[in-house]
DNA sequence: CAATAACATGTAAATAAATACATGTAAAGA
DNA sequence: TCTTTACATGTATTTATTTACATGTTATTG
């Protein structure tokens, strides 16, 4: 599947707390979601204005200074009732990650290749930036225990990602240690 | 970036090893490659007829039966520089996951959804299976040493792919444990 | 107060990927 | 021998995603 239109409940699902402007939502893809799902601008506010006219969504615009709009959207009655029936579905099919590393890696027949070395500095390279970020999030939002009562899918996922990097990185590390020997 | 074009990479390296058929190709993404990479034949067949056009591969016709035609593509001197400069360049930013699960599970606010526990189980369920399926890859594959070293990087993405299945799985039943507290 | 970064919203064009359309052969098993 | 599954190769269309184009405002910092 093309993913068929994931964004589309991702966006209803952020307007299910509260209020946003398309530009609020950019912003939550590239602050706290970004490891796991990315739109431009480009894709979102054309896909809130379709939203809308199916009547999912309905907004409002502030003023913001003198000059400058900002259109709000919330969630409609029947959009609650379109990210329900999301939500209950059945998961599709995992998409592959589609990584640059493990491909390149795959490609490689021999240990000894020159390349390697080098492939693996990178990756454990990213990963251990990938994971201070992670971590100076989880200061920022879950270091009282309340925000983690409060934000439990968050929470979840923002752990989850730690973990996952953590051991990345040790299985990273393990390996480049091995090509040594 | 649009991952620009990592597919006509992935082919060059295919080929890099032996002759492949587009048909091979496409088996390869569906039986080893599929978790990390995935490509429908009618974007296989077009990128080798490009990269034909282009000289970076070139291919002969062999008869399968009596009248069946398989195509086999081999790479060119031009096709592996054009390899080796992608295997050389510094790894693209990564791109976001796209995991519906995870998606799913950020949009819940409260432990206390009735959603949590199946969407639980589901993902539990699915990375049963994953592993289930990779390990028996494994034990296909790699369960003597020499194709161990003869096989390097594929090697070594198998046993990560395993790793990453069987922490994902302990995380998950962890919080899947933690729901009935 | 001037420069710069961040805020804010859109459209257009290009590329990547999935789905659907289209056709035919070979091998295996019932 | 018939049916089904796997082999084999393409094209066309649609959808998803990225990049580039386009414009203007507000807040911050030097």
């Amino acid at each position: 599947m093309a993913q068929k239109n994931v964004l589309k409940y991702i966006i209803l699902g952020m307007l299910a707390h509260r209020e946003l402007a398309g530009y609020d939502i950019k912003k939550l893809f590239e602050e706290e979601l970004g490891d796991f799902w990315y739109s431009n601008h480009s894709q979102i506010y054309p896909e809130l204005r379709r939203l809308e006219e199916e009547g999912f969504i309905a907004s409002h615009t502030e003023l913001v200074g003198k000059k400058l709009e900002k259109k709000f959207y919330r969630i409609t009655k029947s959009g609650q009732q379109l990210l329900s029936a999301w939500m209950e579905e059945p998961l599709n099919p995992p998409v592959p990650t589609r990584d640059e590393f493990t491909m390149k890696l795959y490609l490689i027949n021999s240990a000894k290749d020159p390349l390697v070395p080098r492939l693996f500095q990178e990756e454990i390279c990213r990963h251990e930036e990938k994971l201070q970020y992670l971590q100076a999030r989880w200061q920022l939002l879950f270091a009282e225990e309340a925000a983690r009562q409060e934000h439990y899918g968050h929470r979840c996922i923002l752990q989850q990602a730690i973990l996952r990097e953590k051991q990345r990185l040790e299985w990273l590390r393990q390996e480049y240690a091995a090509l040594k020997q």
